[in-house]
DNA sequence: ATGAAAGCGCTAACAG
DNA sequence: CTGTTAGCGCTTTCAT
């Protein structure tokens, strides 16, 4: 199936290639590969100018398909982001780390493919159906015999592995974990209620298990644990993660009497829908119920009072996977399988 | 360069290809080929079965890439996000979209490659550097000329493109635009704040120039003029959109005194922006000002009072747009280049 | 039902 | 400086 002559079909059989560039230029494609690719000490000026000229009648652009099998390199990272819904990028803490990561990768030729998937459906996911990638990022969630089994799956695919807020024990050479230090930052933040005088606390997790919640968590029974004090914490599962579902869930549980003078979210979304809550209903925030958030990039301005929460480092935790990612390429081997990165506390109004 | 023996190194280089399948199962390569594209017919039942258990064993992936080659096809659409900032995803209108049309072409078997850039770089991407994709989605930004030009960039990959809220006329049967309605959106969010009594009113617009912003502004001007009252419209330019620079620039245009009675947001993030300046300063919302925004997603609930604001339908834009580009690749043309998707106005307590 | 040959577009290696 | 050869991993075509 050949050109069809020179009428621009919009279709891949009609891009012109190093051959047809060749021919017009009468040199050899390798002259014409060689100055594609700005080898100039291979070509004379001359025939450097005729062939550029015949690149650009053509209107030629290199296939990238083609180089990469040639190369056996594909300069393409891909990742994966398990979720439950549809939109798989609402969550600006993975809007973050993907932007992130793309930009440490663009800065450096590679490419990024990106895909949402059903946590449950990972290994079936087009990405995996072949494999045109050189590493792959992951952000799974879960259950962790859910979570253990889209590792594994991802073992198989004798590419390098970075996943971001995993807890699992891993023992491979090529999967390193890039976190956030959830522990701590769910520490500060109890610390923080406790030193301003909450004894019964509450905490709101989203109903899709993420791991760096129950690190939230965990860090939470830590503080309350060093306060030596009589502080309680209740965890209230919001189903959907909605703003209408986690205010009737919160509504139903504080109905039921339950004493609580402050509510940590899981995430600010959370939060946000727990103090908008409080203040239609006149509780006074931060004066009755202290509200924390977690991972703040925007939305803890939007709330008055300011959201006390979190700060996310989620675009230099992209980077440095794009990074790790990138070395492994080059040395074989992950220098650290497993990085930590602090977090920031940071104070508002709302607690 | 052969593979260096059983030990697992992780590189493309010892992954295993069709070659080392067939050689261990004593078929050829083409009974492979059968096998894993599951063409059973050609394929007698002990054969695949000994050739499926090499494949286990060898733990055997595709290529993705010399599929594409051979098949003169990608599978691949790329979406180019032209933004002056890093944090190419922070807009969830943009994240919307890309959710939407990543979930309509891996349902269709399609990968999406993803790079944000700043307007000016647009066709240095590492994406078009070479072109490993059969089609583009481009959400572009910029000066009119800019954006001119990056069209004009676009056409020369010989791809369908499908462009994001594009103002630009463009005559190619291979690029079509897929919009959302700001014009009417911009209208009814003017002729209910209008309708309510206000009389001055205050256009927010991030410095950055996006064609929607200008669609929403030519909006609320048809609406002024429909109503044929001595209504007043100013147009202030946030630089940056960040939420302080946002402030600080309304802040400067309140103290020298011009009468203001409406803030209308150019999105929801400036809108909120302004509101959250008013209150702290005790000026009534809606009484004393009114404040709307544009986009709501999920925002527009974090305020007290609620925003007023436009619902977008950004992510069937993106399945749109999916839809769009795969039917171009089988028709060869755009049935329609020119896409219009209705938007919601949504009343809050803000107007 | 199975296999051999050819070639997708490109580039490393070498020959002139 | 320029050209020829071979081959990356796969699938279409044709032969057996």
């Amino acid at each position: 199936m050949r050109a069809k002559g020179n009428v621009a079909r919009q279709s891949k059989a009609s891009r012109p290639t190093l051959r047809h560039v060749a021919e017009r230029a009468h040199v050899s494609v390798m002259t014409v590969s060689n100055v594609v690719n700005e080898r100039n000490q291979f070509v004379g000026v001359k025939t450097r100018e005729r062939v550029q000229k015949a690149i650009r009648e053509l209107n030629y652009h290199p296939s990238a398909t083609s180089r990469k099998l040639r190369g056996m390199q594909d300069f393409t990272i891909g990742v994966v982001i398990a979720d439950d819904e549809p939109a798989f990028l609402k969550d600006p803490f993975i809007t973050e780390i993907v932007a992130g990561l793309g930009n440490q990768l663009s800065a450096q030729g590679y490419s990024l493919s990106i895909q949402g998937v059903r946590p449950d459906q990972v290994s079936k996911a087009v990405m995996f159906s072949s494999v045109g990638t050189d590493g792959i990022c992951a952000i799974l969630c879960g259950s962790e015999a859910t979570r253990r089994r889209n590792v594994e799956f991802l073992l198989t695919l004798r590419q390098p592995v970075v996943l971001f807020q995993e807890t699992l024990e891993i023992d491979s050479p090529h999967i390193a974990v890039v976190s956030q230090d959830d522990h701590e930052g769910g520490r500060e933040i109890a610390r923080h209620v406790i030193g301003r005088g909450a004894r019964n606390l509450l905490f709101l997790r989203p109903s899709m298990e993420w791991p760096a919640i129950s690190e939230r968590c965990r860090g939470i029974r830590a503080a309350i644990k060093e306060s030596r004090s009589g502080v309680r914490l209740t965890e209230l599962e919001c189903p959907h993660e909605g703003f209408a579902e986690t205010q009737s869930a919160l509504g139903r549980y504080l109905a039921a009497g339950k004493a609580v003078d402050a509510i940590l979210g899981g995430n600010d979304r959370l939060a946000i829908a727990a103090m908008r809550y409080c203040q239609d209903r006149d509780i006074d925030v931060p004066g009755k119920m202290k509200v924390t958030g977690f991972n703040g990039f925007d939305s803890w301005r939007y709330t008055k009072p300011e959201l006390t929460t979190i700060v996310s480092p989620a675009h230099e935790m992209g980077q440095l996977a794009g990074r790790m990612l990138l070395k492994h390429l080059r040395a074989g081997t992950f220098a650290r399988r497993k990085v930590l990165v602090p977090v920031r506390f940071q104070a508002g109004g709302s607690a």
